[in-house]
RNA sequence: GUCCGCAUAGCUCAGUUGGUUAGAGCGCCUGACUGUGGCUCAGGAGGCCGCGGGUUCGAGUCCCGCUGCGGACCCCA
């Protein structure tokens, strides 16, 4: 038969023990900080509807949707991969209209776009979100426990000093829709002008106001624009000024008067000031926002794109249901928080194994003796195995060092002499030191380290 | 979707103006070490030189196409 190649599909991986090891422990720490904010997990399913995806997303979301081609389907019949959690989640909150509200939900799967991956930025198609969601909450503190929560999370993982250090950018939609208005456009050309100024970081003033010219914005609102857009105090003091300066565009200051509230229960929060970012051009993509808008960046890692992103999304659920019902929450982008961890050398991944402890027999003879240690270890809650072959110990030694493994338990004629009083020579090889010891001393040092 | 670069051992790479049996380091296996990992030494296995075509007496090396990978953009987690 003739050799498959092993191919993996393009933008997926596999995640080797030692990867995993780690990742597990990141989606652990993830997971104890959403439920001790009191979110709840749910699950839903890998395909959805094509109908309920689509049009969700935007025109480029659109263009990224797995569809499921199967033959003589029927057009409403159709499926796709999930492109996020986020519409799923208003899928199940629309089909289950008697829960109480609020409904506080978290939700760890993967999800599926047909990009062009870049690993070195953090981007796949397969890849992880670990989402937060506050269903039924007005605009205000859901909103303010969100950002908090995000704070806290990144910041415990350890992107908190120097070149590691990250930032939630926020925003709010009304204020994104009172620039548009005080540039002179019209509300049609909202995403487009919010697509330019979201560039602003990164390309320059110049050339998002050449691209903003090309939109139609006429000389003299560049210039006004521009003086906004150069306001960076603190965040207080920005608002304070984008109050003054867009004063007589109401919906820029119903935004503006959201945020000084979400900041306000932010400071209460006891959430670090400089963790947080008041940026008047942060946009985020999807469509489906209409408030607060936040995501999280690591300023000085900016070819990494961003960590977590979420908002509000008040009008989405009724897309489902016709009941309005108003939402907020978040994505955090667990394999770019990876990623991100990953080049700043915040992972080891010197650990090849869980296993605490490795049995070695001498010889046949002493394996049931073996077997008895190993149920001793497992019974302690020790984490062991024995090595499958006995005879031969710098096979075992040597695999314990390869994998990580911090004990080796040999045991042989002498420690099993007496079957009533078993032994074994425990050597901690990080130590190189070995001695003779009964099972239960064996279990206490052990779990002592 | 657009642009640029790269492709030789499991990994990182070297390979002269095109010239005979294709190299190193690391890793792997065996032994020195018949109760013990790392360090050292000795030996060994492992290559359709990404795939297909072209130029040439001769291609790992030059040309074209394809595929894959990497990076930038767009967008996003």
């Amino acid at each position: 038969m003739a050799k498959i190649q092993p191919r993996s599909f393009k933008g997926t991986r596999d995640f080797t023990p030692r990867e995993m090891i780690p990742r597990e422990a990141l989606i652990d720490s993830i997971k104890s900080v959403f439920r001790l904010y009191g979110f709840s997990p749910l699950e839903t399913p890998a395909l959805e509807m094509l109908e309920v995806l689509s049009g969700k997303y935007g025109d480029e979301g659109e263009k990224l949707l797995y569809k499921l081609d199967y033959k003589n389907d029927k057009p409403r019949d159709r499926v796709a991969l999930r492109y996020d959690l986020t519409v799923p989640l208003a899928r199940v909150v629309a089909s289950n209209p008697d829960w109480p509200m609020p409904f506080k939900r978290y939700q760890v799967q993967p999800v599926w776009r047909a990009d062009k991956p870049q690993p070195h930025q953090g981007r796949f198609r397969e890849f992880y979100q670990c989402d937060v969601d506050t269903i039924g909450a007005p605009e205000g503190i859901a909103d303010a426990e969100i950002i908090a929560l995000t704070v806290q999370m990144i910041r415990g993982l350890g992107f908190d000093e120097g070149d590691r250090t990250a930032v939630v950018q926020l925003n709010h939609r009304k204020l994104l829709e009172g620039l548009c208005t005080f540039a002179g456009l019209k509300k049609e050309q909202l995403s487009g002008f919010t697509r330019i100024l979201d560039k602003l970081d990164k390309i320059g003033r110049d050339a998002v106001f050449k691209e903003l010219g090309d939109l139609g914005v006429t000389d003299n609102h560049l210039e006004a624009l521009g003086e906004v857009l150069a306001i960076d105090n603190t965040n207080v003091e920005t608002l304070q000024a984008l109050r003054e300066r867009l004063a007589g565009i109401e919906t820029a200051q119903e935004g503006i008067d959201s945020l000084f509230a979400i900041l306000d229960y932010l400071s209460h929060l006891d959430v670090p000031v400089e963790a947080v970012n008041i940026n008047p051009n942060l946009a985020r993509g999807l469509d489906y926002y209409t408030g607060a808008v936040f995501e999280t960046t690591l300023p000085r890692q900016p070819h990494i794109g961003s960590l977590t992103g979420g908002g509000r999304y008040d009008e989405l659920i009724a897309l489902y249901s016709g009941r309005d019902l108003p939402a907020v929450g978040t994505t955090i982008g667990l394999d770019r928080i990876f990623a991100a961890m990953e080049q700043l050398g915040m992972v080891d991944t010197g650990v090849g194994s869980v296993t605490r402890a490795l049995i070695a027999a001498y010889s046949k003879e002493e394996i049931p003796a073996a077997l008895n240690v190993l149920k001793a270890f497992r019974a302690a809650g020790l984490p062991s195995e024995l090595f499958p072959t006995a005879g031969k110990l710098k096979k075992p030694f040597s695999y314990a060092d390869k994998q990580g493994i911090p004990f080796v338990a040999v045991i042989g004629p002498d420690e099993a002499a007496d079957p009533q009083n078993l032994k074994v020579s425990l050597k901690q090889l990080a130590k190189s030191e070995q001695a003779v010891v009964t099972v239960a001393e064996a279990i206490a040092t052990m779990l002592d380290e």
